[in-house]
DNA sequence: GATGAATGAGCTTTCATTCAT
DNA sequence: TATGAATGAAAGCTCATTCAT
């Protein structure tokens, strides 16, 4: 009993998989369910017996993946502790972390994003998810700008700008991946913060 | 004669017009050929005459409007003089201006970026449009940051993290046209070259 | 073991009429044997094991009830007795009832009388059903014709005739299914036959 | 102009007639667009050219027949003039015309009959169609009633009695179409309005 | 050149049937 | 025996492209 329960769990993380990898790199319509099928190596028919519609296969590619990154953006106190640069310093180590090695998950939100007639339910819960972050840094950003570290001036300019960074970067620069080259816009997302230099300059 | 080339001309615009804002809302998939005809005010048939196909009018409707923007990232000396500060200041206002109010041409960009593999031939030309950009600002940067205006650094990085910062505005709020909004997002531009201070703070 | 295949006979009873209840209402085609498994509170896999297929499904749905009325018009003379008159009148109160009562059956019947080619064994075996009636009540009305009851004439005509009417009545005024209804029509069938008027007139 | 104009229309009836067809002999579902289009000899995007969906095709194939003989059901007195009896003669006369050589019709119209539920639109009209015959010779047959031709009780009794008798004949005989077994079917029904006698009897 | 009817490949989705458990 | 997951054939429908007018 537990075992049939737990294949069936993989064979629906099976599906899952190889319709973000496909969505991702392909659009919704240009996404054949014959593929999915394909390559996750089951007949086309079985996907339709985990997932409703095309659509609803759709949705659960870019909303359970969502989830798993869900905290780290709108509980940011909660994750990283420490005085508001640390803070910060953590967080865009984490976000960037998660931008370089997420790349499918984050081009699916952007083509909801670019989209938001055709998915508005979708669009609806990206556009909260971008406004519970702006939101959850606010007083981070605010005790920052207190203790001198931080910009003066809206904080919710200086979230923004931090998202849309790191959001552009991944979008911009779609083919790199590695490490390094991430590694570097660490201290340009800081930046947006507070005029900040590098220790060895 | 000169009248009946400028009526072929101005149908051509008409029907490249309407492919630009419904490819830019709906993506290359979803756009139908019939629709870009009806919103066009032309007859269907008639997209065919002036475009091979529908890929052909999907690149005529991203290329030919970067045409009109291409100077102001690739000749980015030519258009805007002073010292390396005056000219950034410039620059932005000016991309500020562009990002902002064409928000279908870079829509379509991204659709593009976003799907190397679906149009390398487009992708090509913008990766190669990214790096011009990167290319011409250079100089200027390094004049910047022998004067101390600018941050210590790759100047490549400056430069890609700017045109990713702006890209990103442009895709992450992709409902906010309004000028103001904006306008507000250009000093923090400005602070990824260097620690910059609004005057009034 | 007697009572082991009492279970097994109530449950392919429990499918069967779950069967006659939506083929009658949807059709072949358009029901579904999940729906019918639903109705009859099995599972989907148990309807396979008690009808080969949705074929045979549909075959028994129809013969089985079929039996159980065939008596009533192919043994006309063994159910009513009685001058021919009143061995008309019992048949028409007896058919009356099992047409108001039977409105599924009835339904089922006139899918294969409508489509022939579609179920030709059915088709067959309904098309006997509706000859063997005539033959059956053919003395009958030749008697009745002889004691100057009724109409002269082919006794087949008349017999077809009244088939006819009770069918249509049926298949025409589809919602009505209370008895009073009925009861009107059963004089107009008697008039079918000979020229009769109600007492009462 | 004319011409084109006149060759769509052409088109359109060949479709429509092939529908018709096969939607009479093999019921809704079971009828395949691609089958239509064979029939109607055009490729089966055509189809869907002339028609919007395989439910418009249905109702078409329904509704535009059914005008044609609705003025014969509907206003019985504009067609049929003379004493009451003589109406319902010719009434008769034309009726059984129209069951017997309009046999597609009347199993599209039993179709939509015996699923209320799934052509409910169709079964509307249908109904409407039933309710205003019946109403339609509602003063002629009590007419008839006061000149002793016709039995006495409910005119809508006697019509309902009538219609379901051709109608039932037309079911139950689904493969007669002969005109001499039709004919022998009028006497009878002139029997379900008054105790009528052929002249040669 | 302009039109829009005709075509049919290709898509999503359904569901009877099979079969391993 | 009972179950229901897996399969894939088959259907309706869309729409880019062609081409006769």
């Amino acid at each position: 009993m537990k075992t049939m329960k737990d294949k069936k769990e993989q064979k629906r993380a099976l599906i899952l998989n190889a319709a973000i990898k496909l969505y991702s790199v392909n659009g919704f319509e240009e996404t054949k369910i014959a593929d999915v099928a394909k390559e996750a190596g089951v007949s086309f028919g079985t996907v339709f017996s985990y997932f409703e519609s095309k659509n609803a296969l759709y949705e659960a590619a870019i909303l359970e993946p969502l989830e798993e990154i869900r905290s780290y953006f709108e509980n940011v106190e909660d994750h990283f502790q420490g005085d508001p640069l640390d803070v910060m310093k953590a967080m865009i180590d984490c976000h960037v972390e998660i931008f370089s090695t997420r790349k499918e998950l984050l081009l699916l939100i952007q083509q909801v994003l670019a989209r938001p007639s055709r998915f508005p339910n979708l669009f609806e819960e990206l556009d909260g998810f971008v406004n519970s972050f702006v939101d959850s840094i606010n007083s981070i950003i605010e005790e920052g700008q207190k203790l001198g570290y931080f910009y003066k001036g809206s904080p919710s300019l200086i979230a923004e700008s931090y998202l849309s960074f790191i959001n552009g970067i991944r979008l911009t620069f779609i083919d790199d991946e590695t490490n390094p080259v991430w590694e570097r816009f660490k201290i340009q997302a800081l930046r947006l913060f507070g005029p900040f230099y590098k220790s060895e300059e």
